[in-house]
DNA sequence: AACAAAGTTGCGGACTGTGCATATTTGCAT
DNA sequence: ATGCAAATATGCACAGTCCGCAACTTTGTT
């Protein structure tokens, strides 16, 4: 679907996602600027232009909101695999894919962060919130659903039967979920994709005791 | 605290500990006999004998109650890890550790469940609701920090500036979540502690294909 | 026994999330 | 261009949640 050309969507499709992007986009900005707690639905909603009722027509709760851009990228990470060559050797493949999901959005480029440590910050307050924990795990887990199926097909195992594609793709989500936190702790000049790396070398190669 | 003698604790906290343990009991107990929706916090309050009120501060939420008891377990992983003696290999201090969130709670045993099918069918759908999949990865979270904390003091290593304690963690949450997931959609004669072994094994070995 | 600290409870209010019906927009066929 | 169906937006009402606050009850200390 993702790459799908805007130019075979209908109008009706095309405001649908323009809408949901909007409504996404603006329930992280007003997290991020005022605190979880300070924002409440109607001024996402008013945010993005729409009503009350149909920003639950999209998402069911505001957090769900803010975490969709990462469930986006992270089903991206899946769909990445698939599209690696069968003959790459697995953990090559999804070193590969799994950098997919640290590429800047379209609204991060689109909307210049004027002060970046003020939305560093921001963003710590936001992850820390337990509601928004919950959901952003659950983003991970919907997308390590979709690693696991991916891993299956490139190792012939079966996601009904064995633990492996499921081990694989819990690695793959532990390993970004990793490299963030410590990115946030850290921040700059540390770089997300090198930390993620980083964490997927020490899975594959069985996290020996340093 | 959890070691701590009842006899050395005041009428006080005994009730705390008490009225935290009948709630969480009668959350998951009507969850499972009814469907998450169809219980309220004031049905849970009630089942324990308790105002809604009372329920809150205790709880933040339905979730919450529910999966106290798992939190409880997870996060005495980490407690029975930091007990194994210092001389002893990693990975065998974690399958020790590890098994410790498996072994039977005691209102399992005060209360035996009547028709196991049923009551695992029930659970199945608990554990599909997505508000219960978030507050339950959520409570694997804060257990993994703790983990990551022991696994630290064990290896020399530096929960604020290394990687991999917080590695090591994740695997040992993924690779519980993975057996009781595998499990619940297997069912008998599958052994969890089993599941939960070949999990940790696989995580050992760098989850080589297989 | 008197008093302080901790915990329970009732109440009110802001907010969430959902079902339902109506209004509006888009797509399709003629 | 027009009429109609399908999809989407919106307003409304309501049950339920969660929290601040104050009054009451229970436990602990002196």
């Amino acid at each position: 679907m993702s790459t799908e050309d805007g130019a075979r969507l209908g109008l009706r499709e095309r405001k649908k996602r323009e809408t949901r992007a909007m409504l996404s986009w603006a329930a992280v900005r007003l997290t991020v600027e005022r605190g979880f707690d300070r924002v409440r639905v109607e001024d996402i909603a008013e945010a993005a232009g729409v009503s009350p009722r149909t920003f639950n027509n999209y998402f069911s709760s505001k957090a769900e909101a803010i975490v969709a851009r990462h469930l986006d990228r992270t089903l991206r990470v899946a769909e990445m695999l698939r599209g690696r060559p069968a003959s790459e050797p697995l953990w090559e493949s999804i070193a590969h894919a799994a950098r997919a999901q640290f590429e800047p959005p379209p609204e991060a480029v689109a909307h210049p962060v004027t002060d970046r440590r003020q939305w560093i910050a921001g963003v710590q307050l936001m992850v820390a919130e337990p509601a928004m924990q919950g959901e952003f795990l659950r983003a991970g887990a919907l997308a390590e659903a979709e690693i696991a199926a991916a891993v299956a097909e490139r190792t012939g195992t079966d996601v009904n039967r064995d633990l492996y594609p499921h081990l694989v793709a819990a690695a793959v989500t532990a390993a970004g979920n990793v490299a963030m936190q410590h990115w946030l702790r850290i921040g700059p000049p540390a770089e997300m994709e090198q930390l993620l790396s980083e964490a997927l070398a020490q899975f594959a190669a069985g996290l020996p005791t340093p």
